[in-house]
DNA sequence: GCCGTTTTCGGCCCGACTGTTTTCAGTCG
């Protein structure tokens, strides 16, 4: 099959043209409600497990999409065709894209923007600033001390603002500030919603829901928390903090009767919040962080379960609320059951002190059977890493005797031979087909050459596969999260080739990789690929994360069957053969 | 700009907190 690849617009870049659209016509006051529609196409196709540009080519409708009408079917087309956007670059002349960064700025928002634009010709950072400086902001109206303060603190730290942290990090502070808030008087349930229950690979910002007693202390406690560098506001209900880390907390407090009702609304997403509550409204109810509401009267409230009952909906877990399909497929019946961390029975990527590991090879069986697993692989990395100490033939057939002699002695758990081999520039791997040959997976993957253009990194990643001994392509994008970005490649193409020829995909758990992201699991999921949950540890405690892992896979709707690493040994080794 | 078991026009989710005012707009989630 030839396939047609000179595009390069991607879905993020439309994306990004159509969010500038809505910022812009923000700006200029423009109908709200065209403002969204703009920002929900945004969403839609930002989200979208299938290329749009392919969708063109294929000539698809692309207004069946959600959100998506003739008009912006047509500014897609016109994007996906010439790059940019002729509508786009008309309003720029008049309202200008630099605005934009104006609108991240906390406390300013479109309407403050406009009037800094009209009345002092404000268009930047850097003329805000010299505005500041020279006091002139004082005499636009809207504009007090207190404003003005605000805009001066933050002007330098550009780079503080909207900065997300790894789910990891969020998931360490949710910890001990929902353990911290536990022991206010009166407090009875205490829980991180928000992205981070939704398990996001990245957190904007922290979501703490209480319940409690009328006399709680809790919300003084909140801005009194040590790790507290400044209180954004303080109300009896709502309070936001910056920690010194730069994080955002906010702390909403509802009686125990709205509790369900208040984390389905802080759990999000929005856009999953504005279907139900759009639902809720055509059925005559009302859905607000208090209850479910016929009137005055609350109908629903004390669990989320009870909620989505009322609109004629089984429970959606949390992973899911994304407004990505999810609420046609729960009124269908058709949700998935997502994949659980107790569904593992083995992790195929982890390395030892042969290579760049802390822990041995004892010690990392010991661990892994101490986590219940039936099986681990071991993959050190290969002779081409010299940097990580990787094994050369010898070393490898010296470490596979090692895995020989431990199996003899284990009970319960089976460790199986590996490597991770690299991926040569030219699509060969690091170990001839005599060393492949006796090792029971083999795990590959791209540690060089970042930076080839798409075209032949994917051709790259492709002929690896040709080799019937590769079974994993490991960590498939490389990218390392708010550091590195994912090499050039079209992944659609290399899961295609994935299926062809009988390999997989990894999952990677670690907390910096967790590579494959959500839409391409989906997009696995769709191709029919199974995925593998590695954790890529390097001493015995990161087999703990396989937890973000599992997360991940059910972003993107994997089910404990279309993971691989769910299966028995023996079923395991059925599907790794290749025919 | 989108959308339709009430609709091809007239709707479009809902509430808290702040600052600047003096009854509320702007911002945020």
């Amino acid at each position: 099959m030839k396939r047609d690849r000179v595009s390069s617009v991607g879905n993020a870049q439309i994306a990004e043209i159509f969010n500038t659209m809505a910022s812009i016509l923000d700006i200029e006051g423009a109908n709200p409600f065209r403002i969204r529609a703009y920002r929900t196409a945004a969403y839609t196709v930002g989200n979208l497990p299938q290329n749009v540009s392919e969708l063109v080519k294929g000539n698809a409708d692309l207004s069946e999409l959600p959100g998506i009408g003739k008009d912006l079917a047509d500014k897609i087309q016109e994007i996906v065709k010439t790059g940019t956007l002729s509508q786009l670059k008309k309003l720029e002349r008049k309202t200008p894209s630099s605005l934009l960064e104006l609108m991240r700025m906390p406390g300013l928002g479109p309407k403050r923007v406009k009037v800094l634009y009209h009345d002092l010709g404000i268009k930047d950072l850097a003329s805000l600033k010299s505005a500041l400086e020279n006091g002139k902001i004082i005499e636009v109206p809207g504009f007090g001390k207190k404003t003005l303060q605000t805009l001066r603190e933050q002007i330098g730290k550009a780079e503080e603002w909207e900065k997300r942290v790894k789910l990891s990090v969020a998931d360490s502070i949710a910890a001990s500030m929902t353990d911290y808030l536990s022991q206010a008087n009166g407090v009875r349930e205490c829980v991180a919603a928000g992205s981070y229950r939704r398990r996001k690979e990245t957190v904007g910002d922290l979501d703490i829901l209480a319940t409690c007693t009328r006399h709680s202390d809790v919300m003084d406690k909140f801005v009194h928390y040590d790790g507290v560098a400044r209180v954004m506001s303080q109300g009896s209900t709502r309070s936001t903090v910056i920690l010194s880390t730069g994080l955002q907390v906010d702390l909403r407090v509802v009686p125990q009767e709205s509790y369900g009702a208040a984390l389905l609304y802080f759990t999000g997403s929005k856009p999953h919040n504005i279907v139900l509550r759009k639902m809720a409204l055509s059925r005559g109810l009302k859905i607000n962080e208090y209850g479910v509401f016929k009137g005055e009267k609350r109908v629903a409230g004390r669990t989320e379960e009870e909620i989505y009952a009322k609109l004629g909906l089984p429970y959606i877990e949390p992973e899911l609320r994304e407004d990505q399909g999810e609420i046609e497929a729960a009124r269908s019946g058709s949700l998935p059951v997502l994949v659980e961390l107790e569904d593992m029975r083995g992790d195929l990527h982890m390395h030892t002190t042969e290579s760049d590991g802390k822990s041995t090879l004892e010690e990392m069986a010991s661990a892994a059977k101490a986590r219940g697993y039936k099986y681990i692989a071991i993959t050190d990395h290969s002779q081409r890493l010299g940097m990580a100490r990787g094994l050369d033939i010898k070393r490898l057939r010296k470490q596979m005797a090692a895995i020989d002699k431990l199996n003899a002695g284990l009970k319960g758990l089976v460790v199986l031979k590996s490597s991770e081999v690299d991926i040569l520039e030219d699509g060969t791997l690091d170990f001839p087909t005599e060393v492949l040959v006796d090792l029971d997976i083999v795990t590959c993957s791209v540690h060089s050459q970042f930076k080839l253009p798409r075209e032949r990194q994917t051709d790259r990643i492709i002929r690896a596969m040709d080799n019937p001994y590769f079974n994993i392509l490991a960590h498939p994008t490389g990218r390392l999260i708010n550091q590195r970005p994912s090499y050039d490649v079209d992944m659609e193409r290399v899961l295609r080739a994935a299926k062809e020829r009988g390999c997989f995909v990894e999952l990677n758990a670690y907390p910096d990789r967790l590579d494959l992201n959500d839409v391409y699991c989906r997009m696995a999921k769709n191709l029919g690929v199974k995925v593998t949950i590695g954790t890529d540890a390097h001493v015995t405690h990161d087999l703990d994360v396989m937890r973000y892992g599992v997360w991940q896979a059910r972003r993107g709707r994997l089910s404990a069957a279309d993971v691989l690493n769910t299966r028995t040994l023996t079923q395991m080794k059925k599907l790794l053969k290749r025919t």
